[in-house]
DNA sequence: GCGATCAGCT
DNA sequence: CACAGCTGATCGC
């Protein structure tokens, strides 16, 4: 539970994810995502009633990611914001002028959204302006080195020197040492439930989930892989995400099922499903529960179970919607403010706890003492001491420093207050000044914008149509910057991957030695207090297993409960991950066409397409069935729905794949082509991946 | 009657 | 385990 006031230091004037006491006076408010406990006070009257009083109700808005905005609009009791709630699209550096009501005092700010992986629709803010950059995480989930690779987090090639991170400290506990991958999570759900199911139409699964947006990659990738739509009670909140919506259903004559009701459980014993269903044809149902629930890895521990069961019928699988531990350290540690804040202070700890995790990760108490940094960490450490000298990078860390590619300014219509720049306008790579990571550079948008307002008119115009051959050389010319963020796209992300590699290669314990970058991160820290709790028990082992001939491999004492286990497992199943669901792509309406193609399509052809798309690797979603983001795809956008920890070795590969020399890379026009389609808003989807370019 | 808060439950 | 969020009890206005 978010335990953020709601205030930064930095910029009291705007709220986040709070919308109460103090906050009613703030000249903007953001929210991350649409869970309830980071809406506080959103549907409060008072709110809007302080405002309408004090006259500011034309000036006052909402911001937040457009999958956001349409999942709170769908709730009646939210949508008298609807005039007032402005969607800013993901990674698209955006201006907010901030108005003092009284004053007129105004204050810019520039804010980019960066996504999160906690649900559909979340994301980071990350603010630019005179107090320096801040990042507010919200609530986030992050492989190790997804950082690394975002983009807009980054600044002539190394990390932005960002004052504060408010950050998501839910799992800063070592007892939440490692979590389970996405991969390794769905992956064993995706076979106990095939293992199911796959017994007779009358097998049929219930997911207990809870009443919460984050589930629908579970969702959406189920369908997928066994052409299956879920059961759900509400889809309407979708009904602008396709990709989402046809994998839900509200029939219940489904082998999968997540509907709820009160009595679920009670229903459950009673071999009732919470939706009412008992029998197919008059045949009784066989029905087993599958109970999303967080587990996780001790450092020491190399088993733990991604799959668990807990009763005749019911299982619990691993799944979480927070970043572990050590995903929060190696999050925290690589970003290096001076400062970190804890958004979220777990029960059974304290702020002086989490904060005792969090401060060696900071800038501050870096620059004291020299210290030994394993190779892949000198990044973060010059980011520290932004006095170090070049050839320390170019020898253990990336590449040197390229052109970062920059986003290509979308056309969005926003309050006039509003408007979005490209990221050419903060982080110009070719700009000098830009490679002395100096902290002055972030906060100097006042000049820029006014060049920048050019630009964006310009765009608007057709002459960024005509795009062909990529000059390399930085421009701010919006032509030039579409060309080159079309031609330098893909093999370009191995400037952020060596760190990745080197993490994700090693063994728990390696592991472990490696990313303490922290000296004062003491290991006992974790590992006395770990102890026991890494294991996971079943409640109750005695029962023969359903599945017994796919779990138990001997190699664990809890043998005929424990289903699977992360690290036995192979997770070869990872690119149906993609499809996610935590950037949803959103559509003004669905063609009915589209509707009836709600038939999903027989595995052998969907397995068929997977494999496709992983060879070809980029042109990231596009046409993919599922989620994918409105309309800028970018590589980032790839890996972000298909993060991993302990299968990045395997992912990762992915990425390395264009920049190998004979690896197939795409055909310039078909990405110029597909880009042009995306940023016109056009709907890519319907020409399906291999088809759009015919 | 409504909102805020908390305990309980899942 | 803890999550996200519901239900219901209590209190104050």
């Amino acid at each position: 539970m978010s335990s953020f006031g709601g205030q930064m230091v930095e910029y009291p004037t705007i709220s986040i994810d709070r919308f109460d006491r103090e906050n009613l006076r703030a000249r903007a408010y953001f929210l991350s995502h649409c869970h309830k406990d980071h809406m506080k006070g959103l549907r409060a009257p008072p709110l809007m009633g302080l405002k309408e009083a004090a006259g500011c109700s034309l000036k006052v808005f909402l911001y937040c990611s457009p999958v956001t905005k349409e999942l709170l609009l769908t709730s009646p009791k939210y949508r008298f914001w609807e005039k007032r709630i402005i969607a800013i699209e993901v990674e698209t550096p955006t201006q907010i002028s901030l108005i003092d009501e009284a004053s007129g005092e105004k204050e810019e700010i520039v804010v980019t959204l960066l996504p999160a992986g906690h649900c559909p629709g979340s994301v980071m803010f990350l603010f630019q302006g005179n107090n320096g950059t801040v990042l507010y995480t919200g609530d986030f989930r992050l492989a190790k080195g997804e950082a690394a690779r975002m983009e807009l987090l980054h600044s002539g090639g190394r990390v932005k020197d960002i004052q504060s991170v408010y950050l998501d400290t839910t799992f800063c506990d070592p007892r939440f040492y490692q979590i389970p991958s996405r991969e390794e999570c769905l992956s064993g759900i995706l076979e106990l439930v095939g293992g199911w199911i796959n017994r007779s139409p009358y097998h049929v699964v219930w997911l207990n989930c809870k009443a919460a947006y984050g589930y629908e990659y579970l969702f959406t990738n189920l369908s997928e892989q066994f052409g299956v739509q879920v059961h759900v009670d509400k889809l309407d909140m979708f009904r602008n995400m396709p990709d989402i919506l046809h994998h839900l259903t509200t029939d219940r004559g489904t082998q999968i099922h997540a509907c709820r009701h009160p009595k679920a459980e009670e229903y459950f014993q009673g071999n009732k499903l919470p939706c009412g269903m008992t029998s197919r044809n008059r045949i009784p149902l066989h029905t087993i529960s599958i109970k999303p629930s967080t587990m996780w890895f001790g450092e020491r521990t190399r088993k733990t179970n991604v799959i668990v069961r807990t009763g005749e019928s019911s299982y619990r699988a691993c799944f979480s919607f927070h970043s572990s531990y050590s995903e929060i350290k190696d999050f925290l540690s690589y970003i290096c403010p001076v400062n970190a804040y804890a958004n979220v202070i777990p029960v059974g700890t304290t702020v002086d706890k989490v904060t005792e995790i969090l401060k060696p990760l900071c800038r501050s108490s870096q620059s004291t003492e020299p210290k030994y940094k394993p190779l892949g960490k000198l990044k973060r450490a010059r980011t520290a001491h932004l006095d170090s000298e070049e050839e320390d990078d170019d020898l253990f860390d990336d590449p040197p420093p390229v052109p970062l590619r920059h986003k290509v300014p979308s056309q969005q219509a926003l309050h006039p207050e509003v408007f979005s720049m490209t990221a050419i306008s903060q982080n110009q790579p070719e700009n000098p000044r830009q490679s002395t990571g100096c902290y002055k550079e972030e906060n100097m948008q006042t000049p820029i914008l006014a060049n920048f307002v050019d630009c964006q008119e310009s765009n608007s115009e057709s002459e960024d149509e005509l795009g062909i051959s990529a000059p390399l050389q930085g421009h701010t010319d919006p032509v030039t910057l579409r060309q080159q963020k079309t031609d330098v796209d893909v093999p370009q992300w191995e400037v952020f991957f060596k760190r990745n590699d080197e993490i994700t290669d090693d063994g728990l314990e390696n592991f472990h030695s490696s990313t303490e970058a922290g000296a004062s991160q003491s290991p006992k820290l974790f590992s006395d207090s770990d102890g026991e709790s890494t294991h996971i028990s079943s409640q109750n082992s005695s029962q023969s297993t359903h599945i017994s001939e796919q779990g138990s491999q001997g190699w664990d004492s809890q043998a005929d409960t424990v289903l699977l286990t992360s690290q036995e497992r192979n997770c070869n199943d990872t690119t149906s991950l993609n499809k996610g669901g935590f950037r949803p792509r959103i559509k003004g309406n669905i063609a009915a066409s589209q509707l009836e193609q709600n038939v999903l399509c027989p595995k052998d052809t969907y397995s068929d397409s997977k494999s496709r798309a992983q060879d070809v690797n980029i042109v990231p979603g596009i046409g993919e069935p599922t989620t994918l983001s409105s309309g800028k795809n970018t590589p980032e956008e790839k890996w972000l729905q298909n993060p991993s920890t302990k299968a990045d070795s395997q992912s990762s590969s992915d990425f390395e794949i264009p920049s190998t020399p004979d690896a197939e890379l795409p055909k310039q026009e078909h990405l110029q082509f597909l880009y042009e389609k995306l940023a016109t808003g056009e709907n890519v989807i319907a020409g399906r991946k291999k088809k759009a370019h015919s």
